[in-house]
Formats: structure tokens, C-alpha cells, sequence
DNA sequence: GGTATAATTTTAAACGTTTAAGCTCAAGGC
DNA sequence: GCCTTGAGCTTAAACGTTTAAAATTATACC
């Protein structure tokens, strides 16, 4: 691998010229130019990174780190969050460093090897909650992070979410458009922001329509497929007159369990049973029926959250710091063709 | 961020020493190494891998790419293989660089960039095919990498496979075993290499079962759910005496394909129509009924890859340099229930 | 006590960049 | 002709490590 040195050597300039050159910057005339531009085509010369970031005290990397999912369950945005954010960071000569965090318990301490090592210049966290402790110690540590997701309102740092509230009105107003009276959710424990959200959603849709929440219509379980399929159960033994005629699950695959459930009992999805999911996975176009889903603009929370970091890199506080997107209904046949009784 | 020269001057050494303490290296009296140690700890200070690197002259990262999956379609390893991956390199302090390819045209010029700017130290590879123009380069270049999936015969370069033939005759065996005499496969284009070691599994079992191909039994589709679903009313249009009684096909996503095809046809999936599919995306257990696949031990590949790269990187040639995994068949009741006639 | 040897520590160069500061030299003004 | 100016270039230090080699100190042996 040809060095700075080599180039120089080879222009008959020094390493400093060289360097001028090759990041426009100082006074060099034409030739000397033309000489050293030459040189670097000639020797194929690329400038080390590695010595690039010792000089500047920067890695030019981001890191970004998550939870894998369980056996049997699927993680629906990490592909494209991560490759819109490999791209958005390519564009401006970021990279991206994904790392394991297998143990919550040791997690800060990964972080922190991270911070204190120089391995990378950020952060970008996603999956956060209250009391987040990677975000607390980072903002105790001063260093650069932008979250996917919101954490304690009295904690000020730059985040992008999705709005889930919103999102959950959307179905909702969709399901009382065709004529729903009787809607249930399928939410997370209280301990999920993200789940408290998006239940917020659905309290506000139900008091907008002057409609009364029934007890059990909530029900709140962990992101499994049993958890689901039990609590549709329980909404299926509801006497007739509180039974809900729509369901609207906080995930993909809690609303795939509540399809499932309904089949079961011999229910036909879409039609006797309405069925929301959250998160638009690939798969939801192909599930008979396919599902209504909200489909979360997960690329461009990437590209965001990445450009946002940029900033905070350069000292500057991204503007805005805070940015809610909508996530977009995407109207299937799990609801199109119910008709409540 | 203290720097070694902190840590010597609190522990009133030359930075020499420090080094020696902290790797081990050079004698360094017991009384000496205590103290360096308290300074070390008292300034909470971390070697900054960048000087690290540069001196060392390596990066310790390794860099993966990947192709985005076309929308409405999941791609079920990447994040077990990354978090594997991802894993298995931070034992060993390596960690992994995901970067963005989305265009295949300048695909090379993204790894030589890489290469030559001495981002990563080496390359994991998915996706291989025949001819592979990264492999090509990398080789020549004479740059670490390690690739999950095979290439051209001639070409020696270590990489981790699963055995799609073995797989696919598994579940031809399962079938066979369950009384299936007209099996059909769901292939993908001639052009895909591991396409066709898939296909050759179909081909060894209908074999050794005694058993003729009958033609249109083998559709070859890219890997959509739309190709798959006409693909399967082809097989349905069949009379009776060639209309296969089970599929194999070679994508979980394509498996869906067809057994909604047959679902719409009337037929019931699991009774009238056995079906097979290839990945055991989390999905498919939750599919009606359950989808039978083959798993690939993804997690075992992440790890291995990357132990072999470390090897690599090392100098020595990874012992074996070329492995490969057999995949398991998980019975569901897409098959498990079938009565062929 | 002096010397050879071993143990410990330091010095200094190197890794490949950037950049402040200094040097050289031609041009222009007086 | 001398001084000033500024363009163009070089020198050298710095970034934070490692490590070969030199220097120092301690130990052992006679």
C-alpha cells in the first residue's frame, strides 16, 4: 500500500504539498498540481483512514447495536434501518459498526469500551424506553447519540420516532369509518413508552367516537404469538353484546396470533373479525387474509437519524432535534371487507 | 480521554513502561506494574484503538454487505448472521463494518475502497454466485475474506456453506417416507449457483426413489411470491396422473406462494398438497398450517465465518478452509399431515 | 569491591496523516 | 537596489500507540 510518502517521493514535492493537494487546502500552484495528482493515479495511492482519524481524533464510524429477537419471532425493520443508515452515512464518509449486546445487564459496559476506546464518533441507539441507561450515561458522558424512539421527557437529546399514537388513531378511524363499534387492542406491558403510546392512540380514537372502552377490550401482553392467540380467546368469550368486532394489535405478529386464534374458532378474518398489525412486515401482503398493517417510514428514520448525528458530530445540535413521523396505514383485507354487526 | 502519556506521568514511568504493563510485554517489576495499573485506573484510561490500529497497521474491522431485499420480501438471516458475526468478532475485538451496496455496477469499487483506505481488514461475503466479481477482485487484491456460499470450482478461497442438496433431499426423503410418488420443485434461474446445488437434492432423491421427473414438475421463478403462486396453479392445471401431490420449494417466501395458490384453488395445504420450504423464517410456524422448512444454522455459519477471517488475517489458512453445514428439516403440519393418493 | 550478568526502565523511532510555522523567491513599490 | 508582500513550498511537530535498542540499576559471582 503506497503512503503519503511515496506519493510525494514520487512528485518530487513534500508530504505536506501532497496533502494540500489532495484536500484542497494551502496554496499550490497548477503544475505542482497536475505533478502530484499524477503521482497518486500512478501509485493508486488511497489516504489510510486509520491515520487520517489518529490525526483528527475521530473514527468516522457509527456504532448501533440491538436486541436480537427471540427464536420465532422476526425483526421487521432491521434491514432497511440499517442499510439506510449505511447509506446516509456513506454519503458523508461515515461508516457504521454494528456490535452485539447479547446481555442488558452488561450493556452500558459495552458502550462505554466503545466511547473510551475511540471506536466510534456516535451513536445511534433504537429500542429505547424510560430510564433508558444507555441514553443516561451517554448524555453523563457528553457523547454523540441520536435515538430511534423516545425516552424521559425531562432528558433533552435528539431523537426520531415514530409517532405510534397517531398511527393506532389511523386504524382506528379506519375501522369506525366501516362501521366498528366494538374494538379491542392487543397492547404491550405498561413498562413499554413505545406500547404506552401507541395505546394512547387508541383511548383517543375511542373517546373522539363518544364510545365507551369495555373492561377487557385491553389487553396487555409481551411480543408473542401465544400471549395473542390466548387474549383473542378471551375476547372471543366475551358475551355477544361486548364482543369486539375489530382488534388492533400493537405488532405484526401479536395480530397474526389474534387471526390465527379467530380462525380457530371457526371466525373468518376480515370478514366476522377485523385485524390491525403494527410494523408493515414483508410479510403481511401474503397472510390469508392479508393484513392491515401500519407501515413505519423506517428508511427514512434511518437516513434521519444518521444526517442528525452528522451534525452532532460537528458540535452542531441537529434542528430540529426532535422529529415525529407519521407511519402510513396500509389498508388490506383483514379490514377492508369486515362488515360489524 | 487521558492517553498513555497520562497514565505514565501519574505513575511517574516512561509510556514504554505503560505499554509493557498493559500487553504483557517486556519485564516490568511487580511493584512498576502495580502502579501503572492504579494510574490506569484512577484515570479510567482506555488505549485508543486508532493509534493502535495505525501503529499495528490494521483496522480490526471486518466489513459485510449485503443486498437489500426487494419490498415485501424478507430476508430471514441477516440479523442471526450479523449478530453472530458480530459476536463471535468482539471475542476476538474485532467488530464488524456493515456498509451499503445498493448498486451492483460499482459493487467492486466499494470493496476496493474499503481495501485501500484500510477500513476493514478483511471481508465476509453472502450471497456468492458463480463468477462473483468481488471474489475475483479480492483475490487478486490478495485481501482477506471468508464467503458464506460457494463459487467457482477453480477458485480457492475458504468459505462456510449449507448444504442445500442434502437439505432439499431431506425433505424429499420426508416426503418419499410420507408416501409421495409425484413430487414437484420450485426452483430458481439457472444462473443461481445455489439454486442449483438445491435442485440437484430434487433430482439425487427422485432418483434413488426410482422415480421420472415428469416435465413441468421443476419451475424455475425468481424468488416472488407472485412467480411462485402461478407457478403452483401450472402444477394444479396438470391431469391427475402428473399433478404432484407435494412441493419443494426453495424459499420459504415461495413456499407461501404456493400454498396460497392451492388454498384459493380449494385445495387444503398439509392434506390435499404438501409443502416445503427452505430458510425456517420465523414466520412459518405461524403460517396455516405451519410451514415444514429447512433451517440453516445461520448462527453457526456467522461464527465460523468470522473465526475464519480471524485466522486469515492472522496469516494462517483456516483449517478446513471450506465447510459445510447441513441444514435440518422441521416438520410442520404443511407436510406432516398429508395423504398423497 | 569490581565485574559480568540479569532485570528493569527509558529513549527514540515508527506507523501515516494534518497543519502551524518557517523558508524561498519572484514581483511590485518606493 | 532595497524592502515588502505574498505565493508556493518545506520543515517539523503532533495525534497515541508499539517496540527495538540503549541506558540504567540491581544481583550475583569471584
Amino acid at each position: 500500500m503506497p503512503t503519503i510518502k511515496d506519493v510525494a517521493r514520487e512528485a518530487g514535492v513534500s508530504i505536506a504539498t501532497v496533502s494540500y493537494v489532495l484536500n484542497n487546502t494551502g496554496a499550490v500552484s497548477e503544475a505542482t498540481r497536475q505533478r502530484v495528482l499524477d503521482a497518486v493515479n500512478k501509485l493508486g495511492y488511497r489516504p489510510s483512514v486509520i491515520a487520517k482519524g489518529l490525526q483528527a481524533r475521530e473514527s468516522r464510524m457509527f456504532g448501533y447495536s440491538w436486541h436480537p429477537m427471540p427464536p420465532n419471532q422476526f425483526n421487521p425493520i432491521l434491514e432497511k434501518f440499517l442499510h439506510s443508515m449505511a447509506e446516509a452515512a456513506a454519503r458523508h464518509d461515515y461508516h457504521v459498526l454494528t456490535f452485539p449486546c447479547s446481555d442488558p445487564v452488561c450493556e452500558v459496559d459495552v458502550y462505554r469500551d466503545m466511547v473510551e476506546s475511540g471506536r466510534v464518533d456516535g451513536f445511534v441507539l433504537s429500542n429505547t424506553n424510560l430510564n433508558d441507561p444507555r441514553i443516561r450515561y451517554l448524555l453523563e458522558a457528553e457523547f454523540p447519540f441520536v435515538a430511534f424512539g423516545r425516552s424521559n421527557p425531562e432528558w433533552d437529546f435528539p431523537w426520531v420516532d415514530v409517532d405510534g399514537a397517531d398511527g393506532v388513531e389511523q386504524a382506528m378511524n379506519h375501522l369506525l369509518e366501516l362501521g366498528h363499534r366494538r374494538i379491542a387492542c392487543l397492547a404491550w406491558p405498561e413498562e413499554s413508552l413505545t406500547g404506552q403510546y401507541r395505546l394512547v392512540g387508541y383511548y383517543r380514537a375511542m373517546e373522539r367516537a363518544g364510545l365507551t372502552v369495555e373492561p377487557g377490550w385491553v389487553i396487555r401482553t409481551e411480543n408473542y404469538y401465544q400471549d395473542a392467540y390466548q387474549a383473542a380467546q378471551a375476547w372471543l368469550r366475551l358475551p355477544p353484546e361486548t364482543r369486539p368486532t375489530a382488534v388492533v394489535a400493537l405488532t405484526d405478529l401479536m395480530a397474526i396470533g389474534v387471526m390465527n386464534a379467530a380462525s380457530a374458532a371457526g371466525l373468518e378474518v376480515g370478514r366476522d373479525l377485523a385485524v390491525v398489525g403494527f410494523d408493515d412486515a414483508p410479510i403481511t401482503g401474503y397472510l390469508r387474509p392479508p393484513l392491515t398493517s401500519l407501515r413505519q417510514p423506517i428508511a427514512e428514520v434511518g437516513e434521519l437519524v444518521v444526517t442528525m448525528l452528522i451534525d452532532l458530530v460537528r458540535g452542531e445540535m441537529p434542528s430540529p432535534a426532535q422529529v415525529l413521523l407519521k407511519p402510513r396505514l396500509i389498508v388490506r383485507d383483514s379490514t377492508a371487507l369486515s362488515k360489524p354487526t
